[in-house]
DNA sequence: TAGCATGATTGAAT
DNA sequence: ATTCAATCATGCTA
């Protein structure tokens, strides 16, 4: 101990230490077990190393570095630096990860912008082009779908490079501030904690940085995204048997003209649409229909005599494969479809 | 090109 | 979640 107390009295005057680093006085004089005149002599003598010649500091600089108990000193200083400067700013060492950045991890995931090449975002694309696109799937939906990868395809590129640039200045930054650090801990204490804390500090920092990088990629995901919802909207009319598939069915449950999702179903399937576009339709349909009965009465007659002819055109059928047909069930078929051609 | 037709979207109501 | 009603945006036709 008196080895230390001595050797500090030498490190103030020699200008190894900086204020900050003695630091807390009363550590010091409780560490040491010096009175109160030590210390004030320790700091008269660093205040005089200004009134010093540069070749004098740094001859005692050179002296104090090669002396034998420079380790034990700095460790001394280090355990009193960690016990009070540092204990206090390093409470909140290592902080949960931030639900925003989590959020925002997970949006560019679920886009396929970040993570695995050619991931969920391209599928997910797909699957909501494919649920929301209208008339023949593949077909006019093929090339806004096209468009749309290639743009998020950019993004993620742009997003990559932009990712890997920040690793880059981040790992330098921090090497850079590591090895100043190393370099100073020879002058000064200096523990390899305090630098691992530093380190975190610095990434802290820079991940502030990441952060906006991440959230302006997903704006412009959200924009593209936007945009091609829009671009969904340009709607193609369905095909004639698929109108006239969705209107046998109105027509013939006009009393209660609500599909059940089986229903629904089937009719997707027969008109090659989907089960969103087959509620769209009945659900413009009643509406217009409700609006202007007369309008539509010509359409519903239509369908009312199409489905007679179905039905007789089965029965006739049935009744062929039975039977002989009798005149009688022919000539109203017949009649039927003469009046059918009339409308 | 105007005007109607039609599929999709949106917000409120149930 | 489904439906209604209003509206948008585009397609079609005279």
């Amino acid at each position: 101990m008196d080895d230390q107390t001595r050797m500090l009295a030498g490190l103030a005057g020699l200008g190894g230490l900086s204020q900050g680093d003695v630091g807390d006085q009363d550590s010091v004089r409780k560490q040491l077990g010096q009175p109160q005149q030590d210390i004030g002599d320790i700091l008269q003598q660093i205040m005089a190393i200004t009134d010093e010649s540069l070749d004098e500091a740094q001859a005692r600089k050179h002296a104090l570095n090669c002396h034998r108990m420079k380790p034990a000193l700095f460790s001394v200083l280090c355990e009193i630096k960690e016990k009070t400067v540092l204990s206090i700013r390093g409470v909140q060492d290592e902080d949960p990860p931030d639900p925003q950045i989590m959020r925002l991890d997970n949006m560019l995931l679920a886009e396929g912008v970040s993570g695995p090449e050619k991931g969920g975002g391209s599928a997910a694309a797909a699957a909501a082009a494919a649920a929301a696109a209208g008339g023949s799937p593949g077909s006019d939906g093929g090339i806004e779908h096209s468009d749309y990868r290639a743009k998020l395809a950019q993004i993620r590129q742009i997003y990559h490079s932009e990712l890997e640039k920040y690793e880059q200045a981040c790992s330098e930054f921090t090497n850079h501030v590591m090895n100043l650090l190393r370099e100073q801990s020879r002058t000064r204490p200096i523990s390899p904690k305090e630098i691992e804390r530093m380190v975190a500090i610095i990434h802290r920092k820079f991940s502030s940085i990441q952060m906006q990088l991440k959230q302006s990629t997903c704006e412009a995901v959200m924009i593209l995204r936007s945009r091609f919802l829009d671009a969904r909207r340009k709607r193609r009319n369905f095909n004639k048997q698929a109108t006239e598939v969705l209107n046998e069915y109105f027509y013939s449950h006009l009393s209660n003209p609500y599909p059940s999702e089986e229903a629904k179903e089937e009719l997707a399937k027969k008109c090659a649409i989907t089960v969103s576009q087959v509620s769209n339709w009945f659900g413009n349909k009643r509406i217009r229909y409700k609006k202007n009965i007369g309008k539509f009465q010509e359409e519903a007659n239509l369908y009312a005599v199409k489905t007679a002819v179905d039905a007789a055109s089965v029965s006739a059928q049935a009744s062929q494969a039975n039977s002989p047909a009798t005149p009688n069930s022919v000539y109203y078929f017949k009649r039927l479809q003469t009046l059918l051609q009339l409308c």
